[in-house]
RNA sequence: GUCCCCAUAGUUCAACGGAUAGAACAGCGGAUUCCUAAUCCGCAGAUGAAGGUUCGAUUCCUUCUGGGGAUACCA
């Protein structure tokens, strides 16, 4: 990266000149054309050496002008900003370097790391809600994934508490609704319409097997059946997205094998809890400034944040360096009380990164409207990508933060989906395909490059620096993890390129030199943005 | 009440404590004898309010206003 190398620049500069200590000190390009690049360092030693910012900038910047062959100019601006003016030379260096390795943003991986998202009640259709977190963990994978962490997609799947024993009944009402019976969904069940299908499914297996029967083996078998036809139905719902887990993690398996009493009896021996109103209750106030909470019910079934402690047990004992869960903003509440559970196991806090999202507003017919899966009222994921495709819903979800409430126009991006800027970048990319095509008929190869000093014009150095800012994107999104920069960064990459091209002749068969250097900065554009959308898992098109 | 997230152009979104706050869509005006006009160029348009910290604040702190969420023996 040109920065670093700056960097590296400035820090051998400030040793020669005897300041210790460096600060943290940023180089960045600057607006306006005010130099190629700039940074602050004066600044930030100014209180140190009691000197004027000014002073120390211009002292800096003639010590660093000794390297005349990669500056050309260095000015001091304002009130002391360093504003560099870099020779072709590093340019044509930089550009070769990322020309000459294709995928030269790829790290090898080591360290081992968990990513649980998309953990929702297998109830019902994924909802669009749902759907960004689904897109959202998958893309910060990727991107860990290429910068050097060994990943593992997790998903885990409450098949144990109320909410599969609502669905349970939900379905025996429906399938007995069928055979003209008249029951009402439970208060609290499920009324969508999508019981209705699995419970004609459910006919046609069992006939009236179980009609006008209820026991309790009867409701663990509807309990299953609508749990399994359910999971079906978000496994292919993620598989037109692309999404896949390598871990499908369910609830049960850590009641079934005893997990969740071991946790039971280990919090008892450590006394960490007690009983009361009949239910069984955890110390949260012990290690957190948070209200006590129940493990179990006064009607003898565990809560969710039971079972949820022995998962996170179970995490920490597979020995991953680290575990992150991607969680929906409605789960703040979530996150201290599970803190304190690890602490009470002599977990430290920093395994586990919680982080959160806010929720999607819908705008259907002008409206706003709120989602709720049990209402039966809303709209599924599905309905989504087949009215935009694959390519468009994952790039519509990645690029907004997460932090932020987005608003789904669902008529809008049901009818003009060209408005979606991924038509945009996906654009560039097939122009630049078809400018390799029109080489190739005229001719011209490109593989006979040793520099790319014709490169001179302010859109191809501008290009040429874009290009360069993609590893240190992918970085920043490891730290904030938000990935809505990938986006903006491959729209304004489009853009610089789009900029050029309409200004530059590429091929040009009375200028050879110039067009392989030319040639070779789009491979290297194309090169990025591929890699780009494909951190997205958005296809990156010949044609358009 | 308390806690968490958010508030930027008509709309949907950007901006690592930096210099003149960027795009896209919508609006207006232009560009194609030449590699795809799904493009490009130009015009117009914004930091919710008040304080504070700083050489410098959209960014950090405080208060207020507005939106969303949490405050379950739901998950």
């Amino acid at each position: 990266m040109i920065k670093n190398w700056i960097r590296e620049k400035l820090i051998k500069t400030l040793d020669k000149m005897g300041i210790e200590e460096i600060p943290d000190f940023k180089v960045e390009i600057p607006l306006n054309n005010f130099g190629d690049y700039s940074s602050n360092i004066a600044f930030l030693l100014s209180k140190k050496l009691k000197q004027n910012p000014r002073n120390i900038a211009l002292d800096i910047s003639k010590h660093l002008l000794d390297d005349k062959e990669y500056f050309n100019k260095i000015e001091v601006a304002g009130p002391g900003f360093l504003n560099f003016f870099l020779n072709e030379k590093v340019y044509s260096e930089f550009l070769f370097f990322e020309y000459e390795n294709p995928q030269y943003w790829k790290k090898a991986n080591n360290k081992k790391i968990l990513f649980e998202f998309a953990s929702v009640n297998p109830t019902g259709p994924i909802t669009i809600g749902h759907g960004r977190q689904a897109v959202y963990g998958d893309i910060l994978c990727n991107i860990f994934q290429t910068r050097g962490h060994s990943v593992e997609r997790e998903i885990y799947l409450n098949n144990a508490g109320k909410q599969i024993r609502l669905l349970g009944r939900s379905l025996w009402v429906r399938y007995n609704n069928l055979f003209k019976n008249n029951y009402d969904i439970p208060e609290g069940g499920y009324k969508g319409e999508y019981l209705i299908q699995t419970a004609k499914k459910l006919k046609d297996e069992i006939k009236d097997k179980f009609v006008d029967k209820w026991d309790s083996s009867i409701a663990d078998f509807f309990n299953q059946y609508a749990f399994e036809a359910m999971f079906e139905g978000m496994k292919e719902t993620f598989d037109n997205l692309s999404i896949k887990f390598n871990n499908i993690f369910k609830e049960k398996s850590l009641v079934d094998d005893g997990s969740v009493d071991k946790v039971l009896k280990e919090l008892e021996e450590k006394n960490l809890t007690y009983e009361s109103e009949g239910a069984l209750w955890f110390k949260v106030s012990r290690f957190k400034d948070e209200k006590d909470k129940v493990l179990i019910k006064s009607d003898g079934y565990y809560t969710y944040y039971l079972t949820d402690i022995a998962y996170h047990i179970n995490k920490y004992n597979r020995s991953y360096e680290k575990a992150y869960d991607i969680l929906g903003a409605d789960h703040v509440g979530h996150l201290d009380r599970m803190y304190a559970a690890l602490d009470a196991f002599d977990i430290p806090e920093s395994f586990l990164i919680f982080i959160l999202h806010q929720y999607v507003n819908l705008k259907k017919n002008g409206e706003i409207i709120k989602m709720s899966t049990r209402a039966g009222n809303f709209e599924t994921l599905d309905d989504l990508v087949i009215a935009v495709g694959k390519d468009a819903t994952r790039y519509f979800f990645a690029r907004f933060d997460p932090d932020t409430q987005m608003l789904f126009d669902i008529d809008l991006a049901k009818q003009k989906t060209n408005e979606n800027p991924v038509f945009y970048v996906q654009y560039a990319h097939a122009r630049i395909s078809n400018i390799f095509k029109n080489a190739s008929e005229k001719n011209v190869s490109f593989d006979e490059i040793s520099t790319m000093k014709n490169l001179n014009s302010e859109e191809e150095k501008n290009l040429i620096k874009e290009i360069d800012r993609f590893e240190e994107i992918l970085d920043s999104i490891l730290i904030d993890y938000k990935i809505n920069k990938l986006t903006n960064y491959l729209e304004s990459l489009a853009s610089f390129f789009h900029g050029f091209y309409s200004k530059h002749i590429i091929v040009d068969e009375n200028d050879i030199k110039t067009t392989k250097e030319r040639l070779a900065l789009c491979k290297a554009v194309q090169n990025t943005l591929k890699g780009g959308l494909s951190l997205l898992g958005v296809s990156a098109p010949e044609n358009m």
